[in-house]
DNA sequence: TATCAACCCTTTTTT
DNA sequence: AGGGTTGATA
């Protein structure tokens, strides 16, 4: 491997390889090539003997852990294998798929989604006597998350109430914790919190990992919380051979109980850090780069750094009005048309927004015109109820004590098996201490229950374990297609819509779950099991590629969240929906902890461009099915204005510009003519609007 | 117990 | 706009 391609301080990262080193890497500094060659320097130095399988380095997301994973292959060749490259989601899972007996969990464990975290807190909620309806569950399952991630265990805890919320939470937390575990699960904030324990309560199990993992590395380090920071001092144990790489301009998950203070302290958890600065930005062209830093600087409380680029110039920043979201749209699809017959390869390319739904609109522009894209997250396919049913099926059969999946699919389709003969059912597990499907089991002797109802429960009963035993033998997509046409599923499913093509729709999702049954089994061969399939599903939400051919070969252009947007890079970036309430979010602007995020987030979106950004927003936008007038994003005004190309699409055949957007063009107007201007687009762009 | 119409509220971001 | 829930009716 050539260090002499690595700057000093990189070189520094990559050779310091004892000890704790804290990286901080500014957005585009080299900073996944500083992970990586680190990562061959181990594998080739070989300090004390170590080898692939004693290095751990865990990423954000899956989709970064398998980019890594590729890249070390490459450069390292196949003993890079044998580094372990996940999430601490994904080794935490790991850990307990091995250990969790050993704290009461049954070793068949199923990781609950938020849809089950929710019926759960719900029907403790309910338990308690406290109005489910009346109190948001959401809320209650956010402060549960903290608490589980800021170290407190399920006791109610008498003082610090603060509000009702709180003493909800007081109330739930230890109910929702129980019949978590009476169902044999764990949520995600467990897959964190229970390994730590195992690893604190267990000296076999703590001389195990620790000698096992000699090299840590731990990336997007600002954005790790309390719970992960914990399990990380646990596993480095003595040796403190930890790099954490991060940057706190882009700590963008602090709503998820990510702790900045991580990166800032880094040095009292892990005394004798040694700290590495890269400060030089490789990816953006320097007009890019100012605006970036034009937006970051108005952040107090940062770490005080200067990104600077030795790649002078580039297209100017294009600050595009439209007349509303469906405009907005069309302009990208068709700006994307342009650069794409310009030579930018259509994966270079990626359009970022605040929130999911603001995908829809330029899918379908980019359907109209032909351009492929991906949509990266947004679980919309796992949402579609008959998606849910299917997975609910497979839960239940591979863990009857699964309350919530058994209730959901034990009328579905509809077999005579109603609410009341569930609530009895319920009434009698209650009253025995057992579950749910043991009441069922046990149903012949309830005098409550008319001998057609026991009947049919019983007769669901003897299905679904029917199925348990048929899944053993494998071939998991050829069983699925059988129990679902021996219940009818699709018909039903059909039936139940409201119209030919959303039937159809029904239809062709429970299709898309069979074919990603097949390719799961097809990769992991005859270890693939129902519960493994679940597992790996609640744990990356990627979703399958579809192979269609498109018509530029299959490339495609990226749609996706800014928050998904973390640590990727495009030559061409469009960031949609500039506008107050969206960027920043509503909501987000009353603590000034949250607006500073909300600046991190757009520092985030601007600084994934290489080369072009656009920056647009609506000037009517579409929010729940009504015309909402929106005003430009107040970061728009931090622009430097010799960053900024204005365009005004022309004004929309209704509505006219509010007063406060035309201040605000005619402001940046004023501030751009008197710093001087700097002529059109750079050579070699497309030009402006244009209509279609 | 099933079905249909009226009403409701949603929306932040993700492992 | 869209899906989910509630309440009246078969």
């Amino acid at each position: 491997m050539d260090l002499s391609k690595l700057n000093p301080p990189q070189r520094e990262a990559v050779t310091t390889l004892e000890g704790p080193l804290l990286v901080l890497a500014g957005a585009g500094s080299g900073k996944t090539r500083v992970i990586t060659h680190r990562i061959v320097h181990l594998l080739n130095e070989r300090p004390f003997g170590a080898s692939a399988r004693n290095i751990l380095a865990v990423t954000f997301t899956n989709k970064a852990a398998t980019e890594m994973k590729e890249r070390l292959v490459k450069m390292a060749g196949p003993r890079a294998q044998g580094v372990l490259v996940c999430t601490f989601h994904a080794f935490g899972a790991e850990m307990l798929r091995e250990d969790v007996h050993r704290l009461g969990w049954p070793k068949k464990f199923a990781i609950a989604d938020m849809g089950d975290q929710l019926s759960l807190i719900r029907r403790a909620m309910r338990d308690h006597k406290v109005d489910d309806r009346a109190f948001d569950a959401r809320k209650v399952l956010t402060l549960i998350s903290k608490a589980k991630n800021s170290g407190q265990p399920p006791s109610p805890k008498p003082e610090g109430i603060g509000d009702d919320y709180d003493l909800i939470t007081h109330l739930v937390y230890p109910s929702y914790q129980l019949a978590l575990k009476a169902q044999g699960s764990v949520d995600f904030d467990d897959l964190l919190v229970l390994p730590a324990r195992l690893l604190r309560e267990h000296e076999d199990l703590k001389a195990k990992y620790t000698r096992r993992f000699r090299y840590l590395l731990v990336d997007e380090f600002q954005d790790t919380n309390l719970a992960q920071m914990d399990l990380l001092r646990l596993l480095t144990g003595e040796s403190m051979n930890v790099c954490a790489v991060g940057d706190d301009d882009q700590a963008i998950y602090s709503w998820r109980g990510a702790e900045v203070k991580n990166i800032l302290q880094f040095d009292t958890y892990f005394p004798g850090t040694k700290e590495v600065r890269l400060e030089q930005n490789y990816r953006s062209m320097q007009v890019v780069l100012d605006a970036a830093n034009a937006v970051i600087a108005k952040n107090p409380e940062r770490k005080p750094k200067r990104m600077w680029t030795d790649r002078a110039g580039g297209a100017r920043i294009r600050v595009v009005k439209c007349p509303n979201d469906e405009e907005e749209a069309r302009y990208v699809a068709r700006e994307i048309e342009k650069h794409i017959a310009h030579g930018i390869p259509a994966d270079d390319i990626a359009v970022l927004y605040r929130t999911n739904g603001q995908a829809r609109p330029v899918e379908e522009a980019l359907r109209e015109k032909g351009i492929g894209y991906e949509v990266v997250g947004g679980s919309e396919f796992f949402d579609r109820s008959e998606v849910k049913d299917v997975i609910a099926y497979f839960k239940v059969i591979a863990n009857p004590k699964d309350e919530v999946s058994l209730l959901r699919i034990v009328n579905v389709p509809a077999r005579g098996i109603g609410d009341v003969t569930m609530e009895r059912l319920h009434t009698h597990a209650r009253g025995q201490g057992v579950s749910l499907w043991e009441a069922m089991e046990r149903s012949e002797g309830y005098e409550d229950l008319p001998t057609g109802a026991g009947a049919k429960v019983r007769e669901f009963l003897r299905m679904i374990e029917r199925y348990r035993g048929l899944f053993e033998g494998g071939n998991l997509a050829h069983v699925t297609r059988n129990l679902l046409e021996e219940i009818g599923f699709k018909e039903a499913a059909r039936a139940k819509a409201v119209s030919v093509s959303s039937g159809d729709k029904k239809v062709k999702s429970v299709e898309q779950v069979l074919t990603s049954l097949e390719n799961f089994e097809k990769r992991e061969g005859p270890k693939a099991s129902l519960l493994t399939y679940l597992n790996r599903l609640s744990l990356d939400t990627r979703q399958e590629e579809d192979e269609d051919e498109l018509p530029g070969g299959n490339r495609r252009v990226t749609l996706m969240t800014v928050h998904s947007s973390k640590g990727l890079e495009y030559r061409l970036v469009f960031f949609i929906g500039m506008e107050e309430d969206l960027m920043p979010h509503k909501g987000m602007q009353g603590e000034p902890q949250n607006l500073e995020e909300e600046r991190r987030l757009c520092y985030v979106g601007i600084t994934r461009a290489k080369e072009h950004l656009y920056l647009t927003r609506a000037a009517i936008r579409v929010k729940r099915g009504k015309d909402v007038p929106c005003t430009p994003s107040r970061f728009l005004e931090d622009l430097p204005p010799e960053t900024v190309e204005l365009i005004d699409l022309e004004a929309p055949r209704t509505g006219a510009p509010t007063v406060e957007e035309k201040n605000f063009f005619a402001n940046l107007k004023e501030r751009f003519k008197a710093k001087g201007p700097g002529g059109g687009p750079a050579p070699g762009t497309p030009g402006g609007p244009r209509g279609s």
